[in-house]
Parts: structure tokens; C-alpha cells; sequence
DNA sequence: TCTGGGGTCCTAGGACCC
DNA sequence: TCTGGGGTCCTAGGACCC
């Protein structure tokens, strides 16, 4: 990447996005809840303020949080797909140089504005604000990560109004030195821990740390992240999207699902969002995978987690032929006298749908490791990382020693495993 | 007792992001 | 009774080939 670049994000964007609507939401305590109302997805600075963390589960804190005053909205993403898009194509007429990195965040190249950099920001932002009524947060530096950075700042203080430059490294460090390592992005909790274990506790020190002393322990994308808090910018804008790899639709359900018809019900409707999903980027796929879970919180009923791949003869885009192949799947996985909770489809081994109407397509084969990742992920997150690190030692794939004794899936039999 | 030296591809797994 | 829904990248090691 030549010259700096911008982060621009919108504050607390579902929130902006009601507030828009319904002005009287301004200033007051909002949260926004994901599907079903299940869990907190986004928050207003004042719901913030109130110790509400993001991820909290609205049964468990509705009375405390109601006392208080905090406001309460379902999510609409229609909305916010709608909003998000008039956002990044008033962004577009700014630069052409943009890459658009979530439904909230954006990469502007900023190179040829020099001494311009911050009125320009001020602009953007100004212009955002008028046009959409959300307001945005712009940070501007030499790479990506400092972005983010400089990002983090300009959401934190409101003194800077919403724009900070770090474009020297005395600014640079000084931000560094008052961050989290879990306020970079690319670090959570367990890269943390291991930078801990080096004697690594805060960003500024990562950034002073020998790049390959970090890769020999850490690997490449950490060296990376440390060239990048250096102002040595390694990851490039990526001005076109690159075609999705996978797409996936999937629910949890209101009440838990105890019939196969509700369940093949459910699994066409998932089966045909994906199926727009994929049409609408020009794309066909060979491989679909279903899978379909109990609810992990509920200790003390029975669960079964299971996933299953099917292929199909020829990539497809063709809802009817998706769900006749979930269909399939589901009637195969589906297990009498259990209380499901969620379920849901995966299109895989994704091609562009003009080269497989010219028979131009290679098979690639990848479902099965994605799924399994996937119920491998909710037995962490039940029986806790130590349990099942146990039942694995003495053999790295504990479900390849069992195959034979696997049927009709793999993660049951992991958790008979477990209570071995 | 000793047990090639390369290369490529794929799978499984770990970690992270919004 | 109630606990979200999407995605990506990197790497070690095994399978297989000559």
C-alpha cells in the first residue's frame, strides 16, 4: 500500500441505523438484540457507559437493564444492509481506492491528498452524517492495523471529533502505550496469552519486538502484525471482493424443534436463503453441508451436534435442487426424542456460475472440515477445552481411531469419548 | 544397527474478524 | 422459557509421488 490509508467505521452502526428512524432514541441508553431476541449484538455509547457487555444474553439482564432505563430493539438487517450500502457509495464518490471491509468498515487509500489528509476526513465524515444520519469514526495511518489504531482513538475521545491522524511515530507510540493488546486487531485471547508468556504485555512492546524472533514463535501473521504497528504497511487494499469461499444460512429456533417435518420445514427455508445468497454473486455450488445442534446450554438434556456433507453431481445455484440434497442430509442426521435448537446449511466448494454452465469446474472437497471444525467448536464451548484436549491425548484424530464405530456422525461419538 | 531426499497436495486444527 | 450469525487465513503433518 503506497501512501496512508483510512479506517472509516461507524459508531455503534445497528444503534446509528434505529436512531436514524427514530430520533427520540438519541442520547438514551439503546441496545440492539440479535435473532429471537436472544443476546445484546450492539450498543449505544450510554449502554456502554452502564456495564452492558456486548454478547449478554437479554433473559439474564432484562430486569437490571430495564430498570435502568435501557431501550430495547429486535435487529433488522434489512435495514442495515440498506443503510450500510448508501454509507459506502457516499465513500465511493470520496476515493476510488476503497475497500469495503464490513457492513460498518471501510479502507480508503488516501495517497495524492498530503497536507489535505485531515480536512478531507472532516469532510467525509460530514457528508456521511448529513446524507445517512450516521455518524462515523475516520483514523488515518501509514498501515492498516495503525488505522484500526488510530480508529480506537477517534471512538474514545470525543475531544478529537471523530478523526485522528497518526502519522508519526511519536503519536504512534503514544496510543500504543495506552492500548490493550486485545484492542489490536488481529490479537485476542489466547494470542494474549502466549505474547504474555514471551514477556509481551502491551502493543507498544509488540512493536518493539524482533519480527523474527516473532515469527520463529508466532508465526508469519504475527510478524506481520508487528511490521504493521511499525508504520510498514503489509497488508494491501483490496479494492475488488474476491468471490465468497463458503456461504451459510442458519437460525436457532424460538421454541426447540421436536419433529422431523418442522425440521425439513426449517432446513428448506435456510436452504433457500443461501441459494439467493449464492445467485446473487454469480455462483453455483458442488458441495453442501447441513447441520443441525440441541441447545448447549440446556446441562442436562441429552444433545447431539451432528453435521452432514452431500455432494452434488454438478454445481447448482437451483434452489429446488439444494433443498432436495438438505432435505436428503437432514432425513439422515434427524434422531427421534431429541429437542433441537438450531440447525442450518452450508454451500461449499463455490464456483463462478457462468464457467459451470460451460462445464469449466474443478470438484474441491471441503465441507467436512469446515463442519466438523464447527461441532468441534460447541464441544469446546461445552465440555471446556481441557476435557476434550484430554479425550484427544494419544491420538491427534480421535474421530479418524473411531470411524468405524461412527455412525450416523462423528461428534456423538466424541462425546461418548468424553464420558469414557 | 543401520533406514535417501526431494516435491506437491490435502486434511485437520488453531486462531482471528465483524 | 429465554444464550447470534456469519466469515477468513495460516500451518503442521500425513499421503503420495519420483
Amino acid at each position: 500500500m503506497s501512501g496512508p490509508a483510512a479506517l472509516v467505521d461507524c459508531n455503534n452502526f445497528y444503534v446509528s441505523c434505529e436512531r436514524v428512524f427514530q430520533p427520540e432514541l438519541r442520547h438514551k441508553p439503546v441496545v440492539v438484540l440479535s435473532n429471537n431476541d436472544g443476546c445484546v449484538i450492539a450498543r449505544s455509547n450510554e449502554a456502554k457507559l452502564l456495564g452492558i457487555p456486548m454478547g449478554a444474553p437479554w433473559h439474564l439482564h432484562k430486569a437490571q437493564f430495564e430498570s435502568q432505563g435501557v431501550i430495547v430493539r429486535s435487529s433488522n438487517y434489512t435495514l442495515y444492509g440498506d443503510m450500510s450500502a448508501r454509507v459506502m457509495k457516499i465513500l465511493s464518490t470520496f476515493t476510488p481506492d476503497l475497500e469495503i471491509y464490513s457492513i460498518d468498515e471501510a479502507f480508503l487509500g488516501m495517497s495524492g491528498f498530503d497536507d489535505r489528509l485531515e480536512a478531507h476526513a472532516r469532510t467525509l465524515r460530514a457528508a456521511v452524517l448529513q446524507w445517512t444520519g450516521i455518524p462515523v469514526s475516520v483514523g488515518i495511518a501509514p498501515s492498516k492495523t495503525l488505522t484500526k489504531v488510530a480508529n480506537h482513538i477517534a471512538k474514545r475521545d470525543e475531544k478529537h471529533g471523530g478523526v485522528v491522524l497518526l502519522l508519526d511515530e511519536a503519536a504512534q507510540d503514544q496510543a500504543l502505550a495506552r492500548m490493550e493488546l486485545t484492542d489490536l486487531w488481529g490479537v485476542a485471547g489466547r494470542l494474549a496469552a502466549r505474547l504474555n508468556l514471551l514477556g509481551i504485555t502491551t502493543p507498544l512492546a509488540l512493536k518493539q519486538a524482533d519480527p523474527r524472533f516473532i515469527r520463529e514463535r508466532l508465526g508469519v501473521v504475527v510478524e506481520r502484525l508487528v511490521l504493521e504497528l511499525r508504520g510498514v504497511s503489509c497488508l494491501d487494499l483490496e479494492r475488488h471482493t474476491p468471490d465468497r469461499k463458503s456461504i451459510m444460512a442458519s437460525r436457532s429456533f424460538g421454541r426447540p424443534i421436536t419433529t422431523l417435518t418442522e425440521m425439513q420445514e426449517a432446513v428448506a427455508a435456510y436452504t433457500m436463503r443461501a441459494a439467493e445468497k449464492l445467485r446473487r454473486q454469480a455462483l453455483a455450488t458442488a458441495h453442501l453441508a447441513v447441520f443441525i445442534e440441541t441447545n448447549r446450554f440446556k446441562a442436562g438434556e441429552r444433545q447431539h451436534f451432528a453435521s452432514k456433507p452431500v455432494q452434488l453431481p454438478v454445481a447448482t445455484s437451483d434452489s429446488a435442487k439444494l433443498i432436495r440434497a438438505a432435505r436428503a442430509g437432514i432425513t439422515a442426521l434427524w434422531r427421534p426424542g431429541y429437542r433441537y435448537k438450531r440447525a442450518g446449511v452450508l454451500l461449499l466448494d463455490l464456483h463462478a456460475a457462468n464457467r459451470v454452465q460451460e462445464g469449466l469446474f474443478d470438484r474441491k472437497d471441503s465441507a467436512r472440515r469446515i463442519t466438523l471444525m464447527r461441532t468441534l467448536d460447541k464441544l469446546n464451548q461445552r465440555y471446556g477445552r481441557n476435557s476434550l484436549t484430554f479425550a484427544a491425548a494419544g491420538h491427534r484424530q480421535p474421530w479418524k481411531m473411531q470411524r468405524d464405530r461412527l455412525s450416523p456422525c462423528y461428534t456423538t461419538a466424541w462425546g461418548d469419548l468424553l464420558r469414557v
